[in-house]
DNA sequence: TTGTTTCATCGTAATATTGCTATATAGCGT
DNA sequence: ACGCTATATAGCAATATTACGATGAAACAA
């Protein structure tokens, strides 16, 4: 099926599932990783640290924005991302 | 493509991910937290805590141990299973 | 306005995951 | 040997994820 029964089980195990799930793939914890250590960075620079298509990295990057790990902002034609230092405790 | 391309990135983050991913799900959260609670348990009482199919439970019980975060030792007819404390550090 | 840069979104193909039923396997009692 | 119980595995259908190229949208410069 694919389809989780997120019904048999509690808030708090799908939560963590789910935050679990935001750091299951390797470009995503890369993602986080570089973002610790610079603090913050745009776009443009993640997709040449990592080696995917930019359109990938902008699809990750909205995974771990939905869930709250990391926040973005505008800044003229460029986005500039950090970690969200509130999410990032558990 | 639903491929990860796992050579554009570092082994340890490849296996934070799998740590990750083992976690990526509701019904391995309820297993390994009620494990944690219990300390052992036979393979026929999660599938009575948790509401899925006794082929689904053994499914997420394999997933855990390939990655060494559960351990199960058969007993007669039965499996015990338990956490394995070395691995559960992270 | 036109062009350029930067990022987000759409549509897609390939592959992975979830959950089930049906079936296999193994130990135990009789 | 036979049946019973407890798990594991195979095979499948439904759905989710990953990655990309193409395209859209927004800010800016000339």
């Amino acid at each position: 099926m694919g389809v989780t029964k997120t019904n048999l089980f509690t808030t708090e195990q799908n939560e963590l599932a789910q935050i679990a799930k935001a750091m299951a793939h390797p470009a995503r914890i890369a993602i986080v990783q570089h973002l610790l250590k610079i603090n913050q960075c745009i776009t443009g620079d993640l997709v040449l640290e990592i080696g995917l298509a930019q359109a990938t990295i902008s699809q990750h990057l909205r995974e771990l924005k939905a869930i709250g790990i990391i926040q973005g902002s505008i800044e003229g034609t460029s986005v500039n991302y950090c970690i969200n230092p509130v999410k990032w405790e558990e």
